[in-house]
DNA sequence: ATCTGATGTTATAATGTTATAACAATGATT
DNA sequence: AATCATTGTTATAACATTATAACATCAGAT
């Protein structure tokens, strides 16, 4: 296969990321499907008239973010894609996507004691001047954002919880992990939305063809000792990452 | 002006080159416009939220491609652009441009004595079987390619001339700096053309608007010894970075 | 004449990108 | 068992990008 060099040497992008999205290209092209035997390092070397530790900077992109193994003395194979996500799981996409492999990156944008607008007091049936935990972060997985939480819980139930437990673990483990609290209930609603412009600027659709994003509401209830708490999550996906599939069993 | 930042950190283009085509693209939407003070340097850091240095960078740049001119103590300002080329000099456009304190770049991508076409043959007038040398050269200015030339040489007159000296020299001084050349006429003939493949990619207009490039043949007769000579170049010129003027005076 | 604001210069440092090279370790083939 | 192809690792080096900081120099205004 010899193809033209696909590397702009004009560009200011650095020629693994160029390299990088070249065969992120052919993937999604399917000129490379799953299980794919991509060409040897050298290869690529001469083929994209760069040297190996260029080639094996992309590669090493790739793999982070799911798109190849590697496997020594074997070569370099195209891994299934990972492109759906259950609904019906309360397990959190986070994980689903650790379990896969795939490097997900976290950042918390907010995390604070905060009391809430009208609206969230009323879904989680607040007392009046009753605090929540607000937290607001960003998921980066496939190399670009993923997706927005913004997660409302009330402050008595969680305390005081550190920004390092937020950046290392999914909702899911970290309520679950909270003593006295069982999970009794959950409820996801799913909309298409128009993102307000911290949105769009976050999953970085500012000039994107897309303007039109998933939002995702979820409602968990628990019984925290002999009463009924309420949870409340608000997720906002980017639409080119990822699609929902909806799944379901008739018995 | 509290310019919310352009300066996009996700995106693998260093951000001195972000600030540089931002700027550009102020002077080329005329919201900078010829004489305007740009921002201080320290203004721009604040603006676009990065370091003096990497506005320093910008600036060189665009002070290097002749869109801006800095003045110790007073400011920076935008440059008159020179988009216009006298055709009536002989002298070349590189010269002009190197006069105008303009960085140039060349790439010689073609230099070699051959066999030229019959076309060539007839236009320089040589004997059957004689040599001469190709050159192909492109140049670039304004931070782009602004145009290829190919020269047709007598080769006995030129011999060979090193690539470095091609990189370095307009043709014009190439030429009358060979002994016992003198030039006595140059004709010019600038038409507008449809580029072929090779040009259109040379150029960078490939998925660009324009797609009709101006053609300039030029033929210089001078004398060698005892005999007339005729050098033969042909130029393509990218339509977006410069104009043509005709002058002439009426004596 | 002095101060202020602007660009010019220099030094230091951390990190990112790219190339070349040699060698190690593994899987598959002969 | 030996060999070959392939990915993994390490070292060296050059250059690019970005930040922080201090100081020099010049133009214009008070």
């Amino acid at each position: 296969m010899i193809e033209a060099s696909k590397i702009n040497r004009n560009l200011k992008v650095p020629y693994y990321y160029q390299l990088y999205e070249s065969i992120i290209e052919n993937i999604e092209n399917n000129i490379l499907v799953e299980g794919d035997k991509l060409a040897a390092e050298m290869e690529l070397c001469e083929q994209y008239g760069v040297s190996r530790i260029t080639v094996r900077q992309a590669l090493k992109e790739l793999e982070l973010n799911g798109f190849i193994v590697r496997e020594r003395g074997r070569g370099t194979f195209v891994r299934r894609k990972i492109e759906t996500h259950s609904l019906q799981k309360v397990s959190s996409i986070v994980d689903e996507l650790r379990r896969e492999g795939i490097k997900t990156e976290n950042k918390i944008l907010v995390n604070k004691a905060v009391i809430p607008e009208e609206r969230v007091k009323k879904i989680l049936n607040l007392n009046s001047g009753e605090q929540i935990l607000f937290v607001k972060r960003l998921i980066f997985a496939y190399g670009g954002p993923l997706y927005i939480t913004k997660a409302y819980l009330p402050y008595r139930i969680t305390g005081k919880i550190s920004t390092r437990v937020l950046r290392e673990n999914s909702f899911t483990n970290i309520i679950t992990d909270i003593p006295a609290l069982k999970l009794i209930h959950s409820k996801r609603i799913l909309e298409p939305a128009v993102p307000d412009a911290e949105i769009l600027e976050l999953l970085c659709l500012r000039g994107s063809a897309k303007k039109v994003i998933h939002y995702l509401q979820t409602i968990w209830t628990a019984r925290y000792a002999q009463e009924t708490v309420t949870l409340y999550f608000e997720e906002y996906f980017n639409p080119t990452k990822g699609k929902f599939v909806f799944e379901k069993n008739y018995e």
